[in-house]
RNA sequence: GCGGGUGUGGUGGAACUGGUAGACACGCUAGAUUUAGGAUCUAGUGCCGAGAGGCGUGGGGGUUCGAGUCCCUUCACCCGCACCA
């Protein structure tokens, strides 16, 4: 055994022997309970970042630590291989996506590998390969023949300049990146997935989901933001047509003083006055530039413009003028909005600013409401009044008895919305999964034949950044013949989100080769749900929703029996670092720096904030370069050690030194006693109080460091605790009376680190004599007996201030425990002159006197 | 704006169900030692105070024998918001 510890050295020896061995490739296995653990695969941008680190070190120690338990373990690794980077880099650098996609894979694979993560690295999977995405292809054919993927006309960013769609990371203050001009928003057909038919059933296995933190849980119920409310048919004067909104407040239907449409509402054309079409047309086209997150917010200034139309309110007949709202959107609800100014803050503010009636309709129970002296809308519940038969009625009932009231007329229904929204699926992209549709002149859209598929993405392409999709201008990809009439067709050239290849990765991974169908129902009934999913939390609701959605629309199609993917999540939280700019050049890499100034101009560097860490903000660490200096078991450690996974972890590259000094540290504790301990027999049955104390210390560390990994994922005090077991061991004074109880001692440290640094602990696992690998142990068990202590530190309070602590026996009763606190001499010194009012004793902590 | 989080020494963080605030580590100070090594070892290190002691978990208020932890209120920062992945 060398003297020194070579992070290096080791690390690639033991990396070459498991590239060799390969032990991390399972099968199913029915005698051997499973476990699937998965991390969130990585987009192949090149690098890998402190993020992946930090999230493969987390995933590896889950991993390392289940097999030591006994279970069979799938641990997968793939790419997230679409998208719109590798295309970016075509435009910029001429290389092509596929290409640049591939040496991507490559390089991160080998940084992957460099950490020691102990994949399955045979299930390796990309989403750009055809065998991979032609199962998406015939999963979206199945949905498209009963319903669930339909076309229909949205919104786009558009550079009329670039002529081409904008993904919104692409437009800079509503300018297209590209070339600075002005982005509108444009009306294209596309494809949608029907995420909304699974709202309810989504949000409803919310309640069933115990392995997911509650704050996704919440975030996900109020990304579905279900409403329970009703619709009501108002009839436009003059009209034959009839508006139907949706409304949660039936109760306030008497209150209704206008009505505001979205301005995309399709009803505006007919009903718009010829007197007032030039001042709409205006408005909506003023409206139409402005992102609708941003005009429905309730700082946005409400604007509208009246249609010159009326419609009526189906209770009491009254007239009401129709207005389009900049705050109502077309895509929730009906798109149409009855308004009641006093009992909503948007109406209240649009009442106020056209100077529209506002009338109440609902007292609250503290006090008496008027229309004049108002200064906000009254939102609560009270009683209805000016509402005919239903006044004195307290709200809640009032929403049922007006709900009944409109259907008995056939005027309304009651009815349920949600926020949540079809997913919009289609990008017109190249890099990405071909939708499998052929458009024919006679028989419209007409699905690629399963017998075709893959429909393959062709490789001989031009990028240039202009005219839309670079599919759309390959002629061989566009023309083909119809599959119903044989006739010249063209193909669609929309490719899909890649949220749709994330959406089911984790079922590919059970059998990654399976060649006649998306998975094998078999190896997915053995290996999923994913027992855990660790990413991070900027996932919380788009990507894991839509996994949740896919895997209930697999489900439906007949291709596995599962409900829910993910039985347990741990969202860890960001790597974040002080972005730093020169006012000269903007935003600086670290290297760019030189003693708090730009190594271009010299000017003096100005700190940020601290942020996500990201390219574009250039407050990035290069994990490489750590790996390359400390060894990648200091880079596992390191991350694991700053803070807890959940957190946002703050990067200070002083810690590393740290973690590095301490794997320095057990590398000596086993070099300086290999001797005294090699032939060490058995423990004793009659140790030394201080073999006896470090012998407790070690069962107890045993016992935290295995409740810290397997309950809470707090690896962060698992490792300070074996940091403590460390220096226990070195101040230990008896190393050559007591060889057993020091064995045992460091045996255990190297037990208990291997899930965090494997390398360094199977290497001294070996010199300690082993011809077994660690993997091939059993997790270490503790021993409630060596825990038990035989006497207790108790802290004596008085009055709740800490002014003493005793000592006493493990077994004494709460008078002995009293008994002592009082006499201590400090403690006495504070009882002097005053009378004991009463004792406070929580057993085994503390005791307070109250004195007065 | 809506939704979800976070806030504790000079720094990262610890603190079980309300019971010694600051474990562990970084940094810093002093000393020792050396075959000068990305060294190691010993002691110290929340703030104020000579000390006794007092003050301290973003701010303000409350409940309690006792509050980082519970309640009310307020401020600051971070993440997501549907074409970034």
């Amino acid at each position: 055994m060398q003297e020194r510890y070579n992070p290096l050295e080791i690390e690639q020896l033991w990396q070459e022997r498991w590239a060799a061995e390969q032990p991390w490739r399972v099968s199913e296995d029915a005698s051997v309970p499973k476990y699937y653990l998965l991390e969130m695969f990585p987009y192949p941008s090149g690098r890998i970042h402190m993020g992946h680190v930090r999230n493969y070190s987390i995933g590896d120690v889950v991993a390392r630590y289940k097999r030591l338990k006994g279970f069979n373990v799938l641990h997968p690794m793939g790419w997230d291989a679409f998208g719109m980077p590798a295309e970016n880099a075509a435009i910029q650098h001429g290389t092509h996506p596929a290409a640049w996609t591939r040496e991507n894979i490559d390089k991160m694979r080998t940084q992957l590998k460099r950490m020691g993560l102990s994949y399955d690295w045979e299930r390796e999977l990309a989403t750009c390969d055809a065998d991979y995405y032609r199962w998406e292809q015939l999963i979206f054919l199945r949905m498209f023949d009963r319903g669930l993927a339909y076309k229909k006309s949205a919104a786009v960013n558009w550079c009329p300049e670039c002529e081409t769609v904008l993904a919104n990371e692409q437009v800079e203050d509503d300018c297209c990146w590209r070339c600075d001009n002005r982005v509108v928003q444009k009306e294209l057909d596309q494809w949608f997935f029907k995420i909304t038919d699974y709202a309810e059933e989504l949000l409803a296995w919310t309640e069933k989901m115990p392995g997911w933190p509650e704050s996704v849980l919440t975030m996900q119920r109020n990304w579905i933001g279900k409403s329970v409310g009703c619709e009501i048919d108002f009839a436009v004067a003059g009209h034959s047509d009839t508006i139907r909104v949706f409304t949660t407040r039936p109760d306030t239907l008497f209150g209704a003083t206008f009505m505001s449409l979205a301005p995309e509402h399709p009803l505006v054309d007919v009903l718009t006055v010829p007197e007032r079409r030039a001042e709409v047309a205006a408005f909506i086209e003023k409206v139409r530039a402005i992102d609708p997150a941003q005009r429905t917010s309730d700082d946005y200034e409400k604007e509208g413009v009246f249609t010159g139309a009326y419609c009526i309110n189906p209770v009491n007949g009254e007239q009401l003028p129709i207005y389009l709202g900049n705050f109502v959107l077309m895509a929730y609800g009906t798109g149409a909005v009855m308004a009641v100014p006093a009992h909503d803050q948007r109406d209240f503010a649009f009442a106020r600013k056209y100077d529209l009636p506002v009338r109440v309709v609902i007292q609250p129970s503290n006090e008496i409401l008027t229309a004049e002296t108002m200064t906000e809308a009254w939102e609560g519940s009270g009683t209805m009044v000016h509402s005919d038969q239903f006044d004195g009625l307290d709200s809640e009932t009032g929403k049922q008895k007006v709900t009944e009231h409109l259907e008995e007329r056939g005027v309304g229904k009651a009815s349920v919305n949600y926020r949540l929204r079809d997913w919009l699926v289609s990008r017109q992209r190249y890099w990405g999964t071909p939708i499998p549709i052929i458009y024919c002149d006679a028989c419209g859209p007409v699905p690629v034949p399963e017998a075709d598929l893959p429909v393959t993405l062709p490789t001989d392409i031009a990028f240039s950044g202009e005219g839309g999709s670079p599919l759309a201008k390959l002629e061989s990809f566009v023309n083909t013949t119809c599959p119903q009439c044989a006739n010249p067709a063209r193909r669609e050239t929309d490719t899909f989100d890649t949220f749709v290849e994330s959406s089911w990765y984790f079922l590919r991974y059970a059998s990654p080769d399976w060649s006649t169908g998306p998975v094998d129902a078999e190896a997915v009934a053995y290996w999923l749900p994913v027992d855990q999913y660790i990413g991070g939390v900027e996932h919380a609701v788009m990507h894991l929703l839509y996994a949740r959605f896919w895997t209930k629309i697999m489900r439906d199609l007949g291709m596995i029996d599962l409900d829910e993917p993910f039985q347990n999540l741990l969202t860890q939280g960001m790597v974040c670092m002080e972005t730093k700019a020169c006012p000269e050049h903007g935003w600086l890499y670290p290297e760019e720096i030189a003693e708090g100034r730009c190594r271009q101009c010299q000017a003096e560097v100005v700190a940020g904030r601290n942020e996500k860490m990201s390219k574009s903000k250039k407050n990035v660490i290069d994990p490489d370069g750590l790996i390359k200096r400390y060894g990648a078991d200091t880079a596992r450690l390191f991350t694991l050690f700053a803070a807890p996974p959940e957190k946002d972890l703050e990067w200070n590259e002083q810690g590393v030194e740290g973690c590095s000094r301490f794997l320095h540290r057990v590398w000596r504790l086993v070099y300086d006693n290999l001797a005294l301990i090699t032939d060490a027999g058995d423990v004793a049955a009659d140790l030394s109080p201080a073999a006896k104390t470090l012998r407790r210390q070690v069962h107890r560390t045993i016992k935290k460091v295995t409740e810290d990994i397997d309950g809470s994922f707090h690896f962060n005090t698992a490792i300070a605790a074996v940091m403590e077991l460390v220096n226990s061991i070195s101040a230990f004074d008896e190393k050559g009376t007591a060889p057993a109880v020091l064995r045992e001692a460091i045996e255990t440290v190297v037990r208990l680190l291997a899930p965090f640094v494997p390398h360094l602990c199977e290497e001294l696992w070996q010199h300690l004599g082993h011809a077994q690998s660690l993997e091939q142990t059993e997790w270490p068990h503790w021993d409630e007996l060596a825990m038990a202590a035989e006497t207790l530190l108790i802290v004596v309070q008085v009055n709740g201030k800490v002014r003493g602590k005793v000592t006493v026996p493990a077994d004494a009763d709460d008078q002995a425990v009293e008994a002592a606190a009082l006499n201590d001499a400090n403690v006495a010194r504070f009882l002097e002159g005053k009378s004991v009012r009463k004792v406070i004793i929580v057993p085994g902590r503390l005791v307070n006197v109250v004195v007065g």
